[in-house]
RNA sequence: GGCCUCAUGGCGGAAUUGGUAGACGCAAAGGACUUAAAAUCCUUUGGGAUUUAUUCCCGUCCCGGUUCGAGUCCGGGUGAGGCCA
C-alpha cells in the first residue's frame, strides 16, 4: 500500500476536471433518450445545510445513475432568490437584497459545488435575475390577455405600527413579530390568479398519469376539495323593521337531511351580517368580536363554536310554517360554499354541538343498517336509510340526495352545485424584493399591462428599507410614468409578485435558461419536459405543486400536460432547536453544557433546548456540511448521508456514523490500491467462463449485489442499495486470490463496485477509475451488464418448519423436490422426533424457501 | 376536530410484499498489533433457560381474527408525527 486516502486532493482534482472538461453539460439530442432530474431550488439564505445535502445528494443519484443507464440527462440548479428574508437582512445589516441575495448565492453555489453534484451550470438561473423576471413579466401578459388574471379585494394581515402587510408567518400569535401588537385583517385589492377555472382538470389528471407518492395525490385532492351538493334559498322572517333581503343562499352536500334541519347558521362575514348589525345594536358588539377571530378550517374544528341568535328566521322549504331561527357562528367559512348553511344536528357533529349547547331541536332522518352503530349524544354520520323525511322515506341516502334535488329545481327555490375548497390565488405582495407586476393604472381610471416591449418593469436600486411600508410605494419617482398608448399620467402596480410564482415555472426555463424571445423555446421545452424526476421535501406537496401544475396547464403546451411526472418527496433533516433567556434562537454550534447545564458559547447565557424540527435558517437549527466535508471529504459526507435512514424518512441528525462512511470509503481505496496490479493488467478475456467453485461464489455475490443496488437506485432504497454495497466489499476484502481465474474473477468484480459506487461517491469512483489506468471519465461507462447465469445460485437453505414453528434448516440443490428435502431431515435429530411421534397432516412446500410439515400428536 | 403517515435490538434501520425476523451500519465489550495511544484487523452482541446443543422457551406497541404459516392481511385500541392558505 503505496498511498493514503486523501479526499481532499481527489476531490478538488476531480471537481475541476469535470468542470474543465464540461461532462455535465446538457444538449438537447434528438436521437437519445432525455432524462430530466430536478431537486427544487434552494432559496439562498446564506449557506446551505443538511437538508440541502440531502435533497441534493440523492438527485445526484438518479441523475448519475441515469447517465449511466444511457439517458441524456439534464441536470440544472438554480436559485428561488426573491422573498422576504433578503428584505430583513437588508434592514439589519445595512446591506441590499440585491447584494445581499447575489453573495449568498457565491456561498452556497461553490458549497455545492465542493459536493460533486453533476449539475450542468450553465443552465444556472436566479428568479431575481432581471432576464428571469422579464420572462416572468411576459407570461403575466399572457395569463392577463388569457383572462386568466383578475382583480379583487381580499383581506391580509394587517400591522398597524409597522404600516405593513404581514405574510402569514410574520403573524405569529395573532401579534406582529416585530411590533407584538395585534394584527388587523385588512381588505386590500389585489391580483389573483384565476386557478380554480381550472380544480377539474388539476383533480383528474392526478389520478391519469402521476407517479406521485399516494399521500401527496390524497393532499392535493384534499386542498382542491371537490364536492357535490346544491344551494337551497330559504325565504327569510324578518322580524327587522328596515330589512331587505328577502331570501338567503345556503349550501350543503347532504340536501337528503333537509328534513333534520333546525337552523341556519351564516358566517360573520356574511354580507346581510351588516344589514343585522344596523337593525339590531345589542348584538353589534358581540358581532364584531366574531369577526376579530381568525377563521380557517383548524380553528373551527377546535374552537368552542359560538352562536349569536337573531331575530331572523327562515322557511323550510318542505314544511309549512316551520322557521328555522338564524344565527351568526363562528364555524362557518364565508369562502366555502356561500357562507351559509342549514344545521341539521342528528347527522353533523359540529351542528350537534351547536345544538346542544344552544338548546335546539334534534330531528333523526337517517336510520343506520344496525343498531350499535349509533352513539347517545353523537352525531350520525354513516349510511343508512331514511326517516322522518316525507316523500324521502325509506330511501338510501344517495337516491334521497338525487331526489331532493329535483324537486328543489322543480319548486325553484334550489339547484344541484359543485363546490370546490379550492380558492383563487391571490399574488399580490406589498414588498420590494419580488417581481414587480407589469401594470399601470391610467389617471382616467384605466387598467393598463405595460406592452411586452417596455418590459422589464425593472426593480429600483435606490430604496428606503427603513420606512414602513412597500418601498416602491414610497419611492419618490419610481411608480410615476405616462401611458405608453396615449400619454396620459399614470401609476405604476407597486405590488410585487408572490414568490410561488417565480417558482411555478422556472423548470421550464431551465430547458432554455438564456431565451431571450420568450420564457422559454418551444422546442427545447418539447423535448426537455416533463420533468421526469422531481426531487424535494414534501412541505411543498400543496402549494408549489399545485402552482407549477396550474402554470402548465395554462400554458396550453402541445405535448406537456403534467409538469412532473414523478416526484419524490424526501423526509426533512431534522435538529433539536435552541433558545438563550433572551428569547432568541442559537445555532447548535453555539452550544456547549457545563455542569448539566446548556449555555451560549458566544456570550454565555443559559440556552434551552427546545424540540427538534426541521432544519432552517430562521430557527438557527442548521449544520453547516462544511466542517464535516472539511474533515472527511464530500464523498464520505454524502455516503454517510445515504446510508442508514430510507430517503423518504425524517431523519434527526446526528454526525455519530460518518466515521463509519469515512472507513468505508478508506476501505475501498486500499482495496484498490492492493489489487492495481491486478486492475491494470490488460491481458483478460482468455477462458472467460472457466471459472472454480470459489470464484464462481466471488462473481454471485458481485452481481446479486449490482442487481439489488440496480434495484434499489430505481426504487429511491439508497440505504438499502449501500448495506448491498458493504456487503460486496466485506465478500471482496475477505477474497484470497491466487489462482488465475480467481484473480479474473476477482477482477471483473472490482471493476463493478468502481462502477455501481459512482452514482454515490463519484470522486473516489472516478480516481480508482483512473488508477486502472483509464484515461476517460467513469461518467462515460455504462451501468454493468447482469449476467443473469450468476444470479442462480445451485444450493439454497431451506427452513423447516413443523406446525408453522421454523425447527431447522437444510441446504439442497435448487429446485430440489419435497422427496429429497425429507431425505435430509431424517438426518436431523430433532425434527425427526417431533414427526416420528405423529401423524402428518399435511406438507406446505414452497419450493426454495421453505417446507412447512403439519402434524397431529398421537 | 378532519385527513394522512408511522410504530422492529442500546441506536439508524433490513426483511425479495404472506414463507428462516434482526441484513448492513453505528455504539459497546473482548482480543491481536504497538513502549503507549490513534489507526487497522479479528471475535461477540434481541431477551431468557439449560445438559453449550443440528437444544428449548419468549420476542416486531397492545388485544382479537384470518391462515399450514403474520413484522407483513383484517377488526379494535394505545402512542408518536405530518398537513389543514
Amino acid at each position: 500500500m503505496s498511498e493514503k486516502y486523501n479526499p481532499r486532493s481527489i476531490e478538488a482534482k476531480w471537481q475541476s476536471y469535470w468542470r474543465d472538461n464540461k461532462t455535465f453539460l446538457s444538449k438537447v439530442d434528438k436521437k437519445k433518450e432525455k432524462y430530466y432530474v430536478l431537486e427544487m431550488f434552494p432559496y439562498p439564505s446564506g449557506k446551505i445545510h443538511m437538508g440541502h445535502v440531502r435533497n441534493y445528494t440523492l438527485g445526484d443519484v438518479i441523475a448519475r445513475y441515469k447517465r449511466a443507464k444511457g439517458f441524456n440527462v439534464m441536470h440544472p440548479m438554480g436559485w428561488d432568490a426573491f422573498g422576504l428574508p433578503a428584505e430583513n437582512a437588508a434592514i439589519e445589516n445595512n446591506i441590499s437584497p440585491n447584494k445581499w441575495t447575489y453573495d449568498n448565492i457565491d456561498t452556497m453555489k461553490s458549497q455545492l459545488q465542493s459536493m460533486g453534484l453533476s449539475i450542468d451550470w450553465e443552465r444556472e438561473i436566479a428568479t431575481c435575475d432581471k432576464e428571469y423576471y422579464h420572462q416572468q413579466q411576459k407570461l403575466f401578459l399572457k395569463f392577463f390577455n388569457d383572462d386568466l388574471i383578475y382583480k379583487k379585494e381580499s383581506l391580509v394581515n394587517w400591522d398597524p405600527i409597522e404600516n405593513t402587510v404581514l405574510a402569514n408567518e410574520q403573524v405569529i400569535d395573532g401579534k406582529g413579530w416585530r411590533s407584538g401588537v395585534e394584527v388587523e385583517q385588512k381588505k386590500l385589492s389585489q391580483w389573483f390568479f384565476k386557478i380554480t377555472s381550472l380544480a377539474d382538470e388539476l383533480l383528474e389528471s392526478l389520478d391519469e398519469t402521476l407517479d406521485w407518492p399516494e399521500k401527496v395525490k390524497v393532499m392535493q385532492r384534499n386542498w382542491i376539495g371537490k364536492s357535490l351538493g346544491c344551494e337551497i334559498n330559504f325565504k327569510i322572517n324578518s322580524n327587522y323593521k328596515d330589512f331587505n333581503p328577502e331570501k338567503l343562499r345556503i349550501f350543503t352536500t347532504r340536501p337528503d337531511t333537509i328534513f333534520g334541519a333546525t337552523f341556519i347558521a351564516i358566517s360573520p362575514f356574511h354580507p346581510i351580517v351588516d344589514e343585522i348589525i344596523n337593525n339590531d345594536e345589542d348584538i353589534q358588539e358581540a358581532v364584531k368580536k366574531l369577526q376579530a377571530q381568525k377563521l380557517n378550517e383548524e380553528s373551527i374544528s377546535k374552537n368552542e363554536k359560538i352562536g349569536i341568535s337573531t331575530k331572523l328566521s327562515v322557511l323550510h322549504p318542505f314544511i309549512k310554517d316551520k322557521k328555522l331561527p338564524l344565527f351568526i357562528a363562528n364555524f362557518i367559512l364565508m369562502d366555502y360554499g356561500t357562507g351559509a348553511i342549514y344545521g341539521c344536528p342528528a347527522h353533523d357533529q359540529r351542528d350537534m354541538d351547536f345544538a346542544k349547547k344552544y338548546n335546539l331541536e334534534v330531528i333523526k332522518v337517517i336510520e343506520p343498517m344496525t343498531v350499535d352503530m349509533e352513539k347517545e349524544g353523537e352525531a350520525y354520520t354513516g349510511e343508512g336509510s331514511l326517516i322522518n323525511s316525507s316523500f324521502l322515506n325509506g330511501l338510501e341516502i344517495p337516491e334521497a340526495k338525487e331526489l331532493v334535488i329535483k324537486e328543489l329545481e322543480k319548486i325553484e327555490i334550489g339547484k344541484k352545485t359543485i363546490n370546490f375548497r379550492l380558492r383563487d390565488w391571490g399574488i399580490s405582495r406589498q414588498r420590494y424584493w419580488g417581481c414587480p407586476i407589469p401594470i399601470l393604472y391610467r389617471e382616467d381610471g384605466k387598467i393598463i399591462p405595460v406592452p411586452e416591449e417596455e418590459l422589464p418593469v425593472m426593480l429600483p436600486d435606490d430604496i428606503d428599507l427603513n420606512q414602513p411600508g412597500n418601498p416602491l410605494e414610497h419611492h419618490p419617482t419610481w411608480k410615476y410614468t405616462t401611458c405608453p398608448h396615449t400619454g396620459l399620467k399614470a401609476v405604476r402596480e407597486t405590488d410585487t409578485l408572490d414568490t410561488f410564482v417565480d417558482s411555478a415555472w422556472y423548470f421550464l426555463r431551465f430547458c432554455s435558461p438564456t431565451f431571450t424571445d420568450a420564457p422559454f423555446n418551444q422546442d427545447e421545452a418539447n423535448y426537455w419536459m416533463p420533468v421526469d424526476q422531481y426531487v424535494g421535501g414534501i412541505e411543498h406537496a400543496i402549494l408549489h405543486l399545485l402552482y407549477s401544475r396550474f402554470f402548465t396547464k395554462a400554458l396550453k403546451l402541445k405535448k406537456v400536460n403534467e409538469p412532473f411526472k414523478s416526484l419524490f418527496t424526501q423526509g426533512m433533516v431534522c435538529h433539536a432547536t435552541y433558545k438563550n433567556v433572551n428569547g432568541d434562537w442559537v445555532f447548535p454550534n453555539d452550544v456547549d453544557e457545563r455542569n448539566g447545564k446548556l449555555y451560549q458559547i458566544s456570550n454565555g447565557l443559559d440556552v434551552n433546548m427546545g424540540s427538534s424540527e426541521s432544519m432552517s435558517k430562521s430557527k438557527k437549527n442548521v449544520v453547516d456540511p462544511e466542517e464535516i466535508i472539511k474533515s472527511y471529504g464530500s464523498d464520505s459526507a454524502r455516503w454517510f448521508m445515504l446510508s442508514d435512514s430510507p430517503p423518504e424518512r425524517d431523519i434527526n441528525w446526528s454526525d455519530s456514523g460518518i466515521h463509519g462512511s469515512w472507513r468505508f470509503c478508506q476501505k475501498i481505496w486500499n482495496t484498490i490500491l492492493d489489487n492495481i496490479d491486478l486492475l491494470k493488467d490488460e491481458n483478460d478475456s482468455e477462458n472467460e467462463d472457466d471459472y472454480s467453485e470459489k470464484s464462481k461464489l466471488l462473481l454471485q455475490k458481485t452481481y446479486h449485489s449490482l442487481d439489488a443496488v440496480t434495484n434499489s437506485i430505481e426504487k429511491f432504497q439508497i440505504n438499502v442499495g449501500v448495506a448491498k454495497i458493504y456487503e460486496l466489499i466485506n465478500h471482496i476484502s475477505k477474497f484470497n486470490c491466487d489462482l488465475e481465474d480467481e484473480k479474473r474473477a476477482l477482477k471483473s468484480s472490482l471493476k463493478i463496485l468502481i462502477r455501481i459506487i459512482e452514482p454515490m461517491i463519484p470522486h473516489l469512483a472516478e480516481e480508482c477509475w483512473s488508477l486502472c489506468g483509464n484515461k476517460t471519465s467513469i461518467t462515460l461507462e455504462p451501468w454493468p451488464k447482469i449476467d443473469k447465469k450468476y444470479l442462480v445460485v445451485e444450493n439454497v437453505t431451506i427452513a423447516i418448519q413443523v406446525n408453522g414453528k421454523r425447527r431447522a434448516e437444510v441446504e439442497v440443490k435448487l429446485n430440489a423436490d419435497e422427496d429429497d428435502i425429507m431425505n435430509e431431515i431424517k438426518k436431523i435429530k430433532s425434527v425427526n422426533e417431533l414427526i416420528e411421534n405423529s401423524k402428518i397432516v399435511k406438507k406446505i412446500y414452497v419450493p426454495n424457501k421453505i417446507l412447512n410439515i403439519v402434524i397431529n400428536k398421537k
